[in-house]
DNA sequence: TAGTACTTCGTACGCTGTACGAGCTACACT
DNA sequence: AGTGTAGCTCGTACAGCGTACGAAGTACTA
């Protein structure tokens, strides 16, 4: 019988890659709650226990699924100012981890890095170092550029929608909860019980807005300055 | 009403506070991924669907933890200079959350905020704004501040061992990981790939050492004194 | 004492990660 | 060309998960 499956036909292999990277594109598309083995494999045409065979389990199909993220972030370009090279490698992080919002958890707390996560762990060290940091000043300054980053992005992570919108809903959002929890709280006045939280969000947040990447690069600018006046103060 | 007189029985009845007391117990011992509701149920000796009556669902569960950790950081004193004060709250906030690491990843992430997470966020607002600062730069300072110390500890939360003997830890972990995706990266040489990154884990801090709590102090107070100067400079 | 409301919890359902082993496929070497 | 073998696929099964449901027990009010 003449059954030509040598061509491109739907009956593609699985791979380490192919199932990464619809493990990737599912918990962008999903969430990372939704990734199961099983729904992965339905996804990709192949029973659950097929996988096993490309990701010894599902803890390490993670780790390689962060380090295809670690592999989206731009390195800090060589041969120009440490701090613009340093500065377009945060604002890449934070742009990368705000299409992967999944990985946002992952990121810092997973042990065994992945070779993404070292080439760009490695390029970010000589980016201070030939920048002109002594070691201990470099790596705390990494140890506080890369909290701040994260951190932010653990903040912006909980916020439901994208750009434009974000701020009107997060302002809805809290002023809901607001009222929620001050009923909780047996009083009925809220401004009265947080009245500092109350002039931000109702008062400032409601009218003026607030933008996450203004914010961003205002704390990037500020930790970017200050370490460069600490280099220069040694 | 709610508080019974004769409760030393040893037929305690299940409450809310029971609960979550309980439940935060067993993370703290177990770690979070050791809570369901049935080992936390026979930890109070009770049946696992008992739970449902006194916490709506595991979600609401992880709410009230998170609040009880909240509860536990040190609002910041009023009454004295908003930079020590600011200095205090973010020290106690380390300090909780390497008590509480199963709460790292849930404390920014998660909506509907407890009372506890409002009087703390109330109470840092209201010292910056006692402190001087116009309400943008309130906004901004408080953002930047909490990104910062939610993402250190995040990077905390991944070392394994506690105070004195986490650095060599780190370093082993760092310096095997290493071999290993050298390894997969074909090279044989892993400094001669990664050189920055081998200065830094194999020739720095294997010797100095790293200390989190002094590496967290240098940051913050980077962060403290530059936002004063943005507040001077307005 | 009866009625009512609240609490407890056994059972069950659909989901999870994955161990096991039977069958299939593809390629190497006679 | 035939055969051996190594690797891949995947059905089945098991323990554990969150929790819906409803029966039984307890406590308190009238």
């Amino acid at each position: 019988m003449a059954n030509p499956k040598s061509a491109t036909e739907p009956r593609a292999r699985l791979s380490r890659e192919r199932v990464l990277e619809a493990a990737v594109a599912l918990a962008v598309r999903d969430g990372i709650d939704s990734l199961s083995m099983r729904r992965l494999a339905d996804e990709l045409g192949a029973g659950a226990m097929s996988l096993y065979h490309h990701v010894p389990n599902k803890e390490q199909l993670l780790d390689g699924m962060v380090d295809i993220v670690f592999g989206e972030i731009e390195l800090p370009p060589t041969g120009i100012e440490w701090k613009t090279a340093m500065r377009r490698r945060a604002v890449s992080t934070r742009e990368v981890l705000n299409r992967h919002r999944w990985a946002v958890g992952l990121m810092e707390s997973r042990r065994s890095p992945g070779p993404a996560s070292l080439r760009l762990h490695n390029a970010v060290l000589g980016c201070l170092r030939e920048g002109g940091f002594p070691i201990e000043l470099t790596i705390q300054a990494y140890s506080v550029l890369d909290a701040y980053i994260y951190g932010f992005a653990l903040q912006e992570k909980s916020v439901p929608f994208d750009d434009a919108e974000e701020s009107a809903e997060v302002v809805q959002e809290q002023a809901r909860q607001f009222a929620e929890a001050a009923e909780e709280e047996q009083s009925a006045a809220l401004a009265e019980a947080f009245p500092y939280l109350a002039e931000v969000v109702a008062g400032h947040v409601a009218e003026v807005g607030y933008d996450f990447a203004t914010a961003f690069e205002f704390g990037l600018d500020l930790l970017l300055d200050a370490l460069e006046n600490r280099r220069d103060a040694a």
